[in-house]
DNA sequence: AATTTATCTTAAGAAATATTTAAGAAAACC
DNA sequence: GGTTTTCTTAAATATTTCTTAAGATAAATT
C-alpha cells in the first residue's frame, strides 16, 4: 500500500515511517508543502498523511491545492491538539480524517486502513477485533456478524476500544473523550456505559477491567 | 532515563525534579537558557523539558538553536500561554509535545514516556529483566512469556525493580513510592506486597532481601 | 546457644474500587 | 408539545486490594 507522508518534524516523521513500514505500508516521506504538491501530482499513492505545521506552505493550502487538481485519495491530517474549530475547516477543505498529536501509531494505522477500505468500492469501513466489528462510516456494530444497537456514547466507547485493542485506556482519558465538558467530578457515568456495553456485547469478559487504571478490549487479532 | 530540565522557577522546578525522580527519571536541572544549550551539546540525555519563560534567552530560540545543532532528542515544552497559534510555532521549531502550566506531574511523566516510546519506533514499551518483562503502557507483566495478573501496588513495585535492576531499593524509598501518604509509621505492608509479588513471580529468589536496607531485583541484564 | 532483631507468612478485617439497579434529567425524535 | 430514547446520578451490592496484627522463621548479636 503506497502512502505519502508529509511531515517536517524529524522525530515524528521517522517514528511514523518506521511504524507504518512495519504495518505493510510503503512510505514516501517528504518534508515540505512544495514537495508534497509535486508528489501528489504524480498520483501514485493510495493514501496520504499531511501535517498541518509545515515550514513553507500552510497545510490547509496544500490540502486545497491538491484537491483542486482532482487528487481524490484519502488524506488524514495531523494537527496540534485541541484545534477543534480548525478541524471543521479541514474536513471542508477535503480532509477525510484527522488525528491530534501526540498519537499512537496503532490507531493511525487502523484509521488509515479504515479510510482505504471506505474508498475501495466495497465501501464498508469496517474494523474487526475478534468477534466484534464496527463500521466507522455507518456507525454500526456487530458481534459474531449480528448487528447490535448502540447508543452514541456506547458506540464511541466501542470504537475507541476496537481502534486500539489490547491497549489499556485510562478512565480519565475515556471520560475526556466521552464528555465534551472540560471537567466532570465524581461520576460513575463511564462505569454505567461500560456496563451497558458489556451487556449488549454479550460476552462480558471482552472488556477487561484494569483496576485503578481503566479498561481494555481483549481480543486476539 | 536521563532527563534535562530547563526551568528558572524554583518552586516549579523543584516539584518537577522530585516528581520525576520518583518516577525513575534521572533529572539534571538547569535554570538558564545558556546552561541549557551547553548541556544539550553534551548529548547525553534521553529527553528534555524546556520552559519557555527563561530569564536570559527566549525558550523558542533555545529550541531552534539546539535543533540546528542536530540535537534530536524529544523535547517537551512548558508554556503558560495556551494559545494554539504559539503551539504550532513551537512544534515547527522542533518541539515534540507541550504542556500548559499548571499541570499534573503524572501526566507529565506519562507524556515523557510516550515521547520516549515514539522515538524508539513505537516498539512496545516493554522492559525486560531476566525472565521478567513488563509493558509500561498496558501495565502487563510477564514471567517467561506468560502473563501474570498484578494488583496496582504489586505492579508498581515490580516496575520499580525492573527499571533499576540490581539496584538496592531502601525500604523507606519504596514505601514512599507505594503510599501516597506522606508518613506511614510501623507497618509491614511493604513486606506483604513483596511476599505476594514473589509468590506471583514464582521464582522467590528473584527479589533479594538486603537485610536492614531494602530489596533488589536479581537478574543478569 | 540463647537472645535480640528483622523479615516472612498467614489470615482476617478495613478500605478502596467496580458493578449493578433504578429513577430522574436531558436530549433527541416525531 | 408530547413521546421516546439516552445520559447521568445516586445508592446498594459485590469484588478486589490493602493494611493490620500476630505468630513463625531466619539472620545477626551477645
Amino acid at each position: 500500500m503506497q502512502l505519502l507522508l508529509v511531515e517536517d518534524n524529524q522525530t515524528l516523521g521517522q517514528a511514523v515511517e518506521i511504524g507504518l513500514s512495519q504495518r505493510q505500508f510503503t512510505v514516501t516521506w517528504v518534508r515540505t508543502g512544495a514537495a508534497a504538491i509535486s508528489n501528489f501530482n504524480r498520483q501514485e499513492y493510495d493514501v496520504a498523511i499531511l501535517d498541518l505545521g509545515l515550514p513553507d506552505i500552510d497545510g490547509e493550502r496544500v490540502l486545497q491545492s491538491i484537491r483542486k487538481k482532482g487528487v481524490d485519495i484519502p488524506i488524514l491530517v495531523l494537527t496540534a491538539r485541541d484545534q477543534t474549530s480548525d478541524i471543521i475547516h479541514l474536513l471542508d477543505a477535503g480532509a477525510d480524517d484527522f488525528m491530534t498529536k501526540p498519537f499512537d501509531v496503532n490507531e493511525l494505522a487502523a484509521r488509515l486502513r479504515a479510510l482505504l477500505r471506505r474508498r475501495s468500492g466495497y465501501a464498508s469501513a469496517t474494523i474487526e477485533c475478534g468477534p466484534i466489528a464496527i463500521d466507522t462510516s455507518s456507525r454500526e456494530a456487530f458481534v459474531n456478524g449480528h448487528e447490535i444497537t448502540l447508543s452514541r456514547k456506547e458506540y464511541e466507547l466501542l470504537q475507541l476500544f476496537v481502534m486500539q485493542p489490547m491497549k489499556v485506556h485510562p478512565r480519565d482519558k475515556i471520560e475526556a473523550l466521552l464528555s465534551s465538558d472540560t471537567h466532570v467530578v465524581e461520576s460513575n457515568a463511564l462505569e454505567v456505559h461500560v456496563h451497558n456495553l458489556r451487556k449488549k456485547l454479550g460476552q462480558r469478559e471482552l472488556i477487561e477491567t484494569i483496576r485503578g487504571v481503566g479498561y481494555r478490549l481483549r481480543c486476539k487479532n
